[in-house]
DNA sequence: GCCGTTTTCGGCCCGACTGTTTTCAGTCG
């Protein structure tokens, strides 16, 4: 058992405690070992009860008690929980906006146990006349409810490229087949609604056959063909759609299955893209497009938006990899909410290969995750000086995430703000925003000439949360105006700027940085997922910002700074 | 639940915002 997963069992043990009223201290209690857990920087699993107990926030009963699930895989106080606890409760407790207090409330007073009936209750106006509540809560619910549905078997990119490749390699070791994963997947789309597979291969009954001897894959019969498995994955639950071909059908098959339909219904003069491809052979993708009259054109661009334009222009850069990137910028450390230190983080990327770490904790203001104060920032900048001699000709740049506040400053006096080589601003608290309020407040501190780049422009967290929303003409406008970087942020959760926008503003001429927002090691090489999106909006390497060499990247911020000092 | 003791029980408690109230509870990052 991973740590991520006795963190959320625990959590999930507190806001179980909360919805049954018990000791609101004693809940707390499972919420910050739940915290903590996730925090470690290294496995509980071999550790005693002795040693978990001697953890910041983890007492003699709570280490006894994760102990125990680590071995048995179940901890008694959530057994006994959950006992009592009607099933439809449980889905619940993810509705954003709606809390266990609420919950408690509408299961006690209108014996509301399940979410269907939550929403007839909220229709029908029930909710909204209960003590504490009223017609915005009662919108919130519903709105909650509606973006879960609307989400329901979507993955991330990240999610459903694990899973495919687990599937294509179980499938591989049984049979010899060319095998590959299309659609979104390999369009690279952020959010997959359906794992597509294409095999080509003679052997489609008994591969059927194979699949359905899993418990947890499904197929559903109706909508299947003899030339496809399509069906559900229980766990996670996703749709799942497996694609027969002849071998010698392979690559137009793969054309087809892979683009998005507006990329196939390309004409150019008499010839229909999809038609050709139904009607001639292609023993590779570049032949296909040579058949257009066009360059070779990536999956990932396989949209039917752009990329045409591009490609008839012969224009079409020669897109990022992620061997591309030589540094990292934007991680932190446990100076504030990272799992760990500076030398760990800045050790690994030197291990990785990479060449520099611009380093970037929370400013003071992002209290819940430990923000720096001015005290703090001179701490971390000795070290970092100190570790520089010793990692060197590694480098780590000394940065700072600084919250964007309410009215668009930045978080510190502007001599703190002059003793940092770069400066990420980014919003995290007061998301409610209107268009064009978010938008001012981004733009003042874009005009900032202490800003080197905005980060996770909408705070967007993909599946959970739509970010604000942000006039992004504007503000890509601001940007190129007063040399600021728009950050893509990699997080395979966030991908933001979105990758649509990227491509207007790289045309426009701006510049991006791929960054991973590593809040532990292991979240560095999070950077792949940026420039899986980034090769999407045709993002070549000259045009991100952690391309460039150390000693490039070093002038880079330099003359940044000096820019900055001009203008004030 | 945890922690820290003036050792065995009492205190613990982010801050902004929202939506409900008309002074505060619930939620969130």
């Amino acid at each position: 058992m991973e740590n991520k997963e006795i963190s959320k069992i625990l959590k999930f043990t507190a806001s179980l405690m909360e919805i049954h009223g018990e000791n609101e201290f004693k809940s707390r209690g499972y919420s910050v070992a739940s915290f903590k857990v996730d925090q470690l920087k290294s496995p509980l699993k071999p550790l005693s009860a002795e040693e978990i107990a001697a953890l910041d926030g983890i007492g003699k009963s709570m280490a006894a008690k994760i102990y125990d699930l680590i071995e048995t895989q179940k901890l008694q106080v959530l057994e006994e929980l959950l006992e009592k606890t009607p099933e439809g409760i449980l889905n619940m407790i993810d509705l954003k906006g709606f809390g266990p207090k609420k919950i408690k409330v509408v299961w006690k007073e209108l014996d509301i146990t399940d979410v269907e009936s939550l929403e007839k209750a909220c229709k029908n106006d029930e909710i909204a006349k209960l003590k504490g509540f009223g017609a915005k809560t009662q919108e919130t619910i519903l709105a909650a409810i509606a973006y879960r549905n609307a989400n329901k078997g979507l993955l991330l990119y990240r999610d459903a490229e694990f899973i495919s490749d687990e599937l294509i390699h179980v499938l591989k070791e049984k049979f010899s087949v060319e095998i590959t994963a299309v659609g979104e997947l390999r369009r690279r789309c952020e959010i997959v609604h359906e794992i597509e597979i294409l095999i080509g291969s003679e052997q489609g009954n008994e591969i059927t056959a194979f699949l359905n001897e899993f418990d947890n894959l499904k197929q559903l019969k109706g909508i299947s063909g003899p030339l496809t498995w399509r069906g559900e994955m229980e766990n996670p639950y996703c749709k799942i759609n497996i694609i027969f071909c002849k071998p010698s059908d392979y690559i137009n098959q793969l054309l087809i299955q892979t683009a998005n339909i507006n990329h196939l219904n390309y004409e150019n003069g008499e010839k229909h893209f999809l038609r050709v491809l139904k009607s001639q052979k292609f023993s590779d993708e570049k032949s296909a497009y040579e058949a257009m009259s066009l360059p070779y054109i990536a999956p990932e661009l396989r949209e039917g938006l752009f990329e045409f334009q591009l490609a008839e222009e012969n224009k079409i850069p020669e897109l990022i990899q992620k061997s591309d990137i030589r540094g990292i910028i934007h991680s932190h450390s446990t100076y504030s909410d990272g799992a760990h230190t500076l030398e760990e983080m800045a050790t690994k990327c030197k291990e990785l290969g990479y060449e520099y770490l611009g380093i970037t904790d929370h400013s003071k203001t992002a209290v819940y995750a430990s923000g720096l104060n001015e005290e703090q920032i001179k701490k971390q900048h000795e070290e970092i000086d100190e570790l520089n001699v010793k990692l060197a000709p590694f480098k780590i740049f000394k940065g700072i995430e600084s919250d964007i506040l309410g009215d668009g400053s930045l978080d510190y006096k502007d001599k703190v703000l002059d003793s940092f080589d770069f400066i990420i601003g980014s919003i995290h608290a007061n998301l409610n925003m209107k268009l064009e309020q978010a938008t001012e407040r981004i733009v003042k501190a874009i005009r900032n000439p202490y800003t080197t780049m905005i980060g996770h422009l909408t705070t967007r967290v993909l599946l959970r949360r739509d970010g604000f929303p942000v006039d992004y003409k504007i503000i890509i406008e601001e940007c190129i105006k007063h040399n600021v970087i728009l950050e893509l942020n990699a997080h395979p959760s966030r991908l933001d700027l979105d990758w649509r926008w990227l491509r207007y503003a790289l045309e426009q001429g701006m510049m991006t940085s791929i960054n991973p927002d590593a809040h532990r090691m292991e979240g560095i090489e999070d950077v792949y997922y940026g420039t899986l999106v980034g090769r999407k909006a045709a993002l070549s390497a000259s045009q991100c910002l952690n391309t460039k060499s150390v000693s490039e990247i070093s002038d880079y911020f330099q003359s940044r700074k000096k820019e900055a000092l001009a203008s004030l």
